[in-house]
DNA sequence: CTTAACTTAATTGTCTGACAAATAGACACT
DNA sequence: AGTGTCTATTTGTCAGACAATTAAGTTAAG
């Protein structure tokens, strides 16, 4: 159970894993033959300096404390004037280094007596919000996102049937429950479907997979929230969850993962429907 | 080829603050009913009003300029002079909105002419960083974070075999033949295999699923940088590789998967094995 | 002619002090 | 019980100043 002691990169130098971005040319160019200068060159390489500002430094130290445990989810960081008699630096690069630790997720802060600056425990929802941003921009298609879900989350089903907890299972039955009790129901029925699918997700017991399999549902259906479904199509839903379920207490990953693909293959070809009429 | 019109949620809802968040437990505890109260509930629901700074709303305009292409990347912002003007906020406000664009890696600023802000292309660095903070907090395992590589990687890998283009197999071929020239120089031999490895990812044609690939191979990297490799590792390396791409020419996924995921294996049994050497 | 040192201007980085806005709690009033 | 009012605390915004960084031009020395 070997843990990593420091996985955030501080800002400091280029990750050599993403030399040129998603841009698939990529000449590299690296070799140091550009000229013939007269001065003999050392071989020795030194990366650029990087002069740290204020705010940024503030921002790290802040971080460490948070992600070391110092301070706990919940708990209130002192008020900006504190911080700023303790730290030594102006109200405006403290606020500074605030906004990007709450663009990171790691704090909130509220006005008032009782407000403050509080530490939170940050979701999913900052990687779906990065993830949304480069998908924006390299404007990937629908069918892209959903077949990366397609692939995803059957992957999670695999392994929900070999590691289920009987708690888990008995969730993922109770969750049913409700679906099939809120048939009718549009709203209902597609938050307990979806809470089905955070379950199944959850019992993957791995913890980056389940954060990109939420990350990219969470596009998808941040796209969809709008289109409502029949009541035959309720029902086709839930004979297909159910079989799901089945497959997982069967602890038979191959027929989880596929049975959870043609429930998503079906949908989306609904969803794509749908959105289409709509569009028009 | 339906695109996504705004895959980006504004920071409006998710009342982060005392919506109870992640907390596992998540009673929820919505009922109505907690009190006999005389007078007749209305059941209509609103969601709290959240009231966006200007801060906020200064980098949603900046930000829209940029995703909707109007500035394009490399171009430059006017300067903080003429934005306070133009936008007639103060500074401070306007640089908080800067701090903010700059997290999420669209822009960067440097001082001095020809300086400014600078619209940048973000890659997939920020996804990684998101991802890093999270399984830090959560404290997640090594193996966890190998074994999401090792279902990932093959898939992208086996989409490949299906998509890649002949220009991404012929650059695969030089790829090969650049680690067999470099066996011995490790760093370069380091190199060139990881450009394999994100070819292949680039060739499964499916960005979501490359940008998941590369920012777990990214924290899995930054971590293991610094071990070498000897010559044998290098060469079992090579062979392997050779596989997986005569895997990909005959256009068979299931093998190519296979010898992916046997490929990663493989690694990470001497990786885990020498830094638990070098922790003692 | 080349190189080094100096000057200049543009831009971001930081600091200071002030006031506005939001909010929780106490208190009086109806 | 509810409603309005005041007060104190904390963040949000503003205005203006100066420091630090940097690119380019200018001058002087070799």
């Amino acid at each position: 159970m070997t843990v990593f002691n420091n996985l955030i990169v501080t800002a400091a130098a280029a990750s050599v894993w993403s030399a040129s971005s998603i841009n698939s040319g990529g000449k590299a160019e690296v070799g140091p033959s550009t000229a013939g200068s007269r001065r003999a060159k050392s071989n020795l390489h030194l990366d650029v300096l990087r002069v740290p500002r204020a705010s940024e430094l503030v921002a790290d130290r802040l971080r460490s404390l948070i992600v070391m445990g110092k301070v706990a989810t919940g708990d209130s960081l002192p008020s900006e004037k504190e911080l700023v008699n303790q730290l030594g630096v102006s109200r405006a690069t403290l606020r500074e280094a605030l906004r990007m630790l709450e663009t990171e997720g790691l704090i909130a802060t509220r006005p008032g007596p009782k407000g403050g600056i509080v530490v939170l425990r940050p979701d999913a929802a900052n990687l779906t919000r990065s993830l949304a941003l480069l998908l924006q921009l390299e404007e990937t298609p629908f069918e892209i996102i959903f077949e990366a879900r397609r692939l995803l989350e059957p992957l999670c089903a695999s392994l929900a049937a070999e590691r289920a907890t009987p708690t888990e299972i008995e969730r993922l039955r109770q969750q049913i429950e409700i679906m099939r009790q809120s048939v009718g129901e549009v709203s209902n029925y597609v938050a307990a479907q979806l809470s089905f699918h955070l379950t199944v997700i959850n019992a993957a017991h791995n913890d980056v997979l389940q954060l990109y399999t939420i990350s990219v549902g969470e596009i998808i259906s941040n796209q969809t929230a709008s289109v409502g479904l029949t009541e035959t199509e309720q029902l086709i839903g839930l004979k297909a969850v159910e079989g799901i379920l089945r497959a997982i207490i069967g602890k038979n990953g191959r027929l989880a993962a596929r049975r959870t693909e043609s429930h998503l293959h079906g949908f989306e070809i609904i969803l794509l429907q749908k959105l289409a009429v709509s569009k028009t």
